[in-house]
DNA sequence: AAGATACGCAACCGCTGCGGA
DNA sequence: CTCCGCAGCGGTTGCGTATCT
Protein backbone atom coordinates (compact mmCIF):
# COMPACT_ATOMS: atom_id res chain seq x y z
CA UNK A 1 0.00 0.00 0.00
CA UNK A 2 1.26 3.33 -0.51
CA UNK A 3 2.29 4.45 2.36
CA UNK A 4 4.58 7.51 1.76
CA UNK A 5 7.75 5.54 1.17
CA UNK A 6 10.42 8.43 1.80
CA UNK A 7 13.35 7.91 -0.42
CA UNK A 8 17.03 9.84 -0.84
CA UNK A 9 19.17 11.35 1.80
CA UNK A 10 18.43 11.14 5.14
CA UNK A 11 17.62 13.97 7.71
CA UNK A 12 19.28 14.96 11.06
CA UNK A 13 16.30 14.03 12.47
CA UNK A 14 15.67 10.69 10.57
CA UNK A 15 19.28 9.49 11.51
CA UNK A 16 18.31 10.99 15.37
CA UNK A 17 14.95 8.38 14.92
CA UNK A 18 16.96 5.68 13.70
CA UNK A 19 19.71 5.66 16.21
CA UNK A 20 17.63 5.97 19.36
CA UNK A 21 15.97 3.17 18.16
CA UNK A 22 18.81 1.12 17.60
CA UNK A 23 19.89 2.30 20.87
CA UNK A 24 17.24 1.07 23.00
CA UNK A 25 16.44 -2.01 20.55
CA UNK A 26 19.57 -3.28 19.42
CA UNK A 27 19.86 -3.91 15.56
CA UNK A 28 17.80 -6.46 13.32
CA UNK A 29 13.72 -6.15 13.33
CA UNK A 30 14.16 -3.28 10.40
CA UNK A 31 10.97 -3.77 9.46
CA UNK A 32 9.41 -2.87 12.88
CA UNK A 33 11.65 0.50 12.66
CA UNK A 34 9.63 2.37 10.82
CA UNK A 35 6.65 1.39 13.07
CA UNK A 36 7.93 2.15 16.05
CA UNK A 37 9.35 5.34 15.45
CA UNK A 38 7.31 7.31 12.72
CA UNK A 39 10.04 7.08 10.34
CA UNK A 40 8.91 6.59 6.14
CA UNK A 41 11.88 4.78 5.63
CA UNK A 42 11.93 0.63 4.32
CA UNK A 43 13.27 -1.94 6.62
CA UNK A 44 16.37 -1.91 3.91
CA UNK A 45 16.69 1.34 4.18
CA UNK A 46 16.68 2.04 8.20
CA UNK A 47 19.52 -1.22 7.85
CA UNK A 48 21.45 0.66 5.13
CA UNK A 49 21.73 3.96 6.89
CA UNK A 50 22.58 2.43 10.46
CA UNK A 51 25.19 0.35 9.35
CA UNK A 52 27.07 2.66 6.73
CA UNK A 53 26.80 5.90 8.74
CA UNK A 54 25.11 5.64 11.94
CA UNK A 55 26.72 2.65 13.91
CA UNK A 56 29.49 3.74 16.08
CA UNK A 57 33.05 3.11 15.10
CA UNK A 58 32.48 3.84 11.57
CA UNK A 59 35.45 5.11 9.59
CA UNK A 60 35.06 7.02 6.30
CA UNK A 61 37.51 8.73 3.85
CA UNK A 62 41.27 8.30 4.17
CA UNK A 63 41.71 4.58 3.19
CA UNK A 64 45.19 3.78 5.10
CA UNK A 65 47.95 1.53 3.14
CA UNK A 66 47.29 -0.65 5.40
CA UNK A 67 43.36 -1.01 4.80
CA UNK A 68 44.32 -0.94 0.95
CA UNK A 69 46.58 -3.58 1.33
CA UNK A 70 44.11 -6.25 3.17
CA UNK A 71 41.55 -5.28 0.43
CA UNK A 72 43.64 -5.53 -2.43
CA UNK A 73 45.04 -8.93 -0.53
CA UNK A 74 41.43 -10.02 -0.02
CA UNK A 75 39.68 -9.26 -2.87
CA UNK A 76 42.65 -11.33 -5.23
CA UNK A 77 41.24 -14.15 -3.43
CA UNK A 78 37.68 -13.77 -2.88
CA UNK A 79 36.45 -11.51 -5.82
CA UNK A 80 33.36 -8.79 -5.34
CA UNK A 81 32.50 -10.25 -1.68
CA UNK A 82 32.73 -6.97 -0.18
CA UNK A 83 31.12 -7.98 2.99
CA UNK A 84 33.05 -10.87 3.47
CA UNK A 85 36.15 -8.17 2.89
CA UNK A 86 34.55 -5.75 5.22
CA UNK A 87 34.79 -8.01 8.12
CA UNK A 88 38.62 -7.76 8.14
CA UNK A 89 38.06 -4.57 8.35
CA UNK A 90 35.80 -3.36 11.29
CA UNK A 91 35.55 0.02 10.87
CA UNK A 92 34.83 0.02 7.25
CA UNK A 93 31.61 -0.92 5.45
CA UNK A 94 31.40 -3.16 2.55
CA UNK A 95 29.73 0.01 0.35
CA UNK A 96 32.89 1.66 1.31
CA UNK A 97 35.21 -0.56 0.30
CA UNK A 98 33.07 -1.47 -2.55
CA UNK A 99 32.96 2.04 -3.87
CA UNK A 100 36.58 2.38 -3.24
CA UNK A 101 37.24 -0.17 -5.67
CA UNK A 102 34.93 1.02 -8.12
CA UNK A 103 36.13 4.53 -7.85
CA UNK A 104 39.92 3.58 -7.82
CA UNK A 105 41.05 0.45 -8.62
CA UNK A 106 38.67 0.09 -11.58
CA UNK A 107 39.68 3.48 -12.42
CA UNK A 108 43.14 2.25 -12.79
CA UNK A 109 42.77 -0.94 -14.66
CA UNK A 110 40.98 0.83 -17.61
CA UNK A 111 44.29 3.25 -17.96
CA UNK A 112 45.90 -0.47 -18.42
CA UNK A 113 43.28 -0.67 -20.80
CA UNK A 114 42.27 -4.22 -19.72
CA UNK A 115 39.50 -5.60 -17.14
CA UNK A 116 39.74 -5.25 -13.48
CA UNK A 117 38.20 -8.68 -13.45
CA UNK A 118 40.41 -10.36 -15.53
CA UNK A 119 43.27 -13.00 -14.88
CA UNK A 120 46.07 -10.67 -16.17
CA UNK A 121 44.87 -8.03 -14.07
CA UNK A 122 44.42 -9.93 -11.00
CA UNK A 123 47.72 -11.56 -10.87
CA UNK A 124 49.49 -8.38 -11.49
CA UNK A 125 47.75 -7.19 -8.23
CA UNK A 126 48.51 -10.16 -6.78
CA UNK A 127 52.47 -11.00 -7.80
CA UNK A 128 53.73 -7.56 -8.42
CA UNK A 129 51.31 -4.92 -6.20
CA UNK A 130 50.69 -6.81 -3.04
CA UNK A 131 54.23 -7.36 -2.45
CA UNK A 132 55.00 -3.54 -3.18
CA UNK A 133 52.57 -2.54 -1.06
CA UNK A 134 53.68 -4.40 1.47
CA UNK A 135 57.35 -3.54 1.44
CA UNK A 136 56.15 -0.08 1.56
CA UNK A 137 54.28 -0.44 4.65
CA UNK A 138 56.92 -2.18 6.65
CA UNK A 139 59.42 0.46 5.05
CA UNK A 140 57.24 3.60 6.84
CA UNK A 141 55.95 1.59 9.82
CA UNK A 142 59.71 0.18 10.32
CA UNK A 143 58.17 -3.37 12.00
CA UNK A 144 57.60 -6.85 9.65
CA UNK A 145 54.07 -7.03 8.42
CA UNK A 146 51.11 -9.28 9.00
CA UNK A 147 48.71 -9.47 6.31
CA UNK A 148 46.41 -7.59 8.39
CA UNK A 149 46.63 -4.97 10.98
CA UNK A 150 43.38 -3.48 11.73
CA UNK A 151 42.19 -6.63 13.48
CA UNK A 152 41.75 -6.48 17.51
CA UNK A 153 40.18 -9.57 19.45
CA UNK A 154 36.87 -9.68 18.27
CA UNK A 155 38.39 -9.37 14.33
CA UNK A 156 39.41 -12.25 12.30
CA UNK A 157 42.66 -12.40 10.83
CA UNK A 158 44.17 -13.45 7.51
CA UNK A 159 45.51 -16.96 8.58
CA UNK A 160 47.38 -18.82 6.73
CA UNK A 161 44.79 -21.24 5.50
CA UNK A 162 42.66 -18.49 3.93
CA UNK A 163 45.37 -16.74 2.36
CA UNK A 164 48.13 -18.08 -0.80
CA UNK A 165 51.54 -17.88 0.75
CA UNK A 166 52.73 -17.31 -3.02
CA UNK A 167 51.00 -13.51 -3.46
CA UNK A 168 53.33 -12.62 -0.79
CA UNK A 169 57.12 -14.51 -1.98
CA UNK A 170 55.96 -13.75 -5.90
CA UNK A 171 59.16 -13.07 -7.34
CA UNK A 172 58.96 -9.60 -8.35
CA UNK A 173 62.61 -9.01 -9.40
CA UNK A 174 63.04 -8.68 -13.09
CA UNK A 175 60.28 -5.76 -13.00
CA UNK A 176 62.51 -3.40 -13.35
CA UNK A 177 62.83 0.47 -12.13
CA UNK A 178 59.63 1.59 -12.93
CA UNK A 179 58.32 -0.23 -9.70
CA UNK A 180 61.03 1.29 -8.00
CA UNK A 181 60.70 5.28 -7.75
CA UNK A 182 57.67 6.37 -6.22
CA UNK A 183 55.53 3.30 -5.93
CA UNK A 184 52.94 4.15 -3.07
CA UNK A 185 54.71 7.02 -2.02
CA UNK A 186 53.50 8.24 0.91
CA UNK A 187 52.18 11.69 1.08
CA UNK A 188 50.53 12.19 4.40
CA UNK A 189 47.82 9.58 5.48
CA UNK A 190 46.22 10.55 2.13
CA UNK A 191 48.84 8.46 0.19
CA UNK A 192 47.03 5.89 -1.95
CA UNK A 193 46.87 4.42 -5.53
CA UNK A 194 47.61 7.26 -7.49
CA UNK A 195 51.33 7.67 -6.82
CA UNK A 196 51.26 4.43 -8.45
CA UNK A 197 49.99 5.86 -11.53
CA UNK A 198 52.35 7.94 -13.59
CA UNK A 199 52.57 7.41 -17.15
CA UNK A 200 55.86 5.10 -16.45
CA UNK A 201 54.30 3.01 -14.53
CA UNK A 202 51.20 1.95 -16.57
CA UNK A 203 53.04 2.25 -19.85
CA UNK A 204 55.48 -0.73 -18.18
CA UNK A 205 52.13 -2.71 -16.98
CA UNK A 206 50.66 -2.47 -20.14
CA UNK A 207 54.28 -4.12 -21.39
CA UNK A 208 53.82 -6.39 -18.66
CA UNK A 209 50.42 -7.39 -19.45
CA UNK A 210 50.16 -7.66 -23.18
CA UNK A 211 53.77 -9.24 -24.05
C1' DA B 1 33.06 33.65 -14.54
C1' DA B 2 30.29 30.17 -16.24
C1' DG B 3 29.17 25.97 -18.28
C1' DA B 4 30.69 21.18 -19.05
C1' DT B 5 32.61 17.17 -17.44
C1' DA B 6 34.50 13.95 -14.11
C1' DC B 7 34.51 12.09 -9.71
C1' DG B 8 33.12 10.20 -5.19
C1' DC B 9 29.82 8.74 -2.20
C1' DA B 10 25.22 7.72 -0.32
C1' DA B 11 21.31 5.37 -1.25
C1' DC B 12 18.25 2.38 -3.98
C1' DC B 13 17.06 -1.92 -6.45
C1' DG B 14 16.77 -6.66 -7.42
C1' DC B 15 18.15 -11.06 -6.23
C1' DT B 16 19.27 -14.86 -3.03
C1' DG B 17 19.27 -17.60 1.04
C1' DC B 18 17.38 -18.70 5.35
C1' DG B 19 14.13 -19.56 8.91
C1' DG B 20 9.54 -19.94 10.60
C1' DA B 21 4.67 -21.06 9.88
C1' DC C 1 7.34 -29.90 1.51
C1' DT C 2 5.92 -25.35 0.30
C1' DC C 3 5.15 -20.66 0.96
C1' DC C 4 6.18 -16.26 2.76
C1' DG C 5 8.66 -12.59 4.90
C1' DC C 6 12.91 -10.78 6.21
C1' DA C 7 17.89 -9.83 6.23
C1' DG C 8 21.82 -9.45 3.70
C1' DC C 9 24.54 -8.93 -0.47
C1' DG C 10 26.28 -7.00 -4.75
C1' DG C 11 25.25 -4.08 -8.71
C1' DT C 12 23.68 0.24 -10.12
C1' DT C 13 22.06 4.92 -10.02
C1' DG C 14 21.66 9.72 -8.83
C1' DC C 15 23.23 13.76 -6.75
C1' DG C 16 26.47 17.01 -4.82
C1' DT C 17 31.10 18.64 -5.36
C1' DA C 18 35.48 19.35 -7.62
C1' DT C 19 38.03 20.14 -11.62
C1' DC C 20 38.60 21.45 -16.27
C1' DT C 21 37.91 24.27 -20.46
Amino acid sequence: MANHVKKGSWTADEDSLLSHYVTLHGEGHWNSVAHSTGLKRTGKSCRLRWLNYLRPNVRRGNITLQEQLVILQLHSRWGNRWSKIARFLPERTDNEIKNYWRTRVQKQAKQLKCDVNSKRFRDTMRLVWIPRLVERIAATSGQSLPACTETSTSTPTISESTWDDNSVNADTSGWGDGFEAGWWEEDGVESSFESLWTEENIRFLQQQLFD
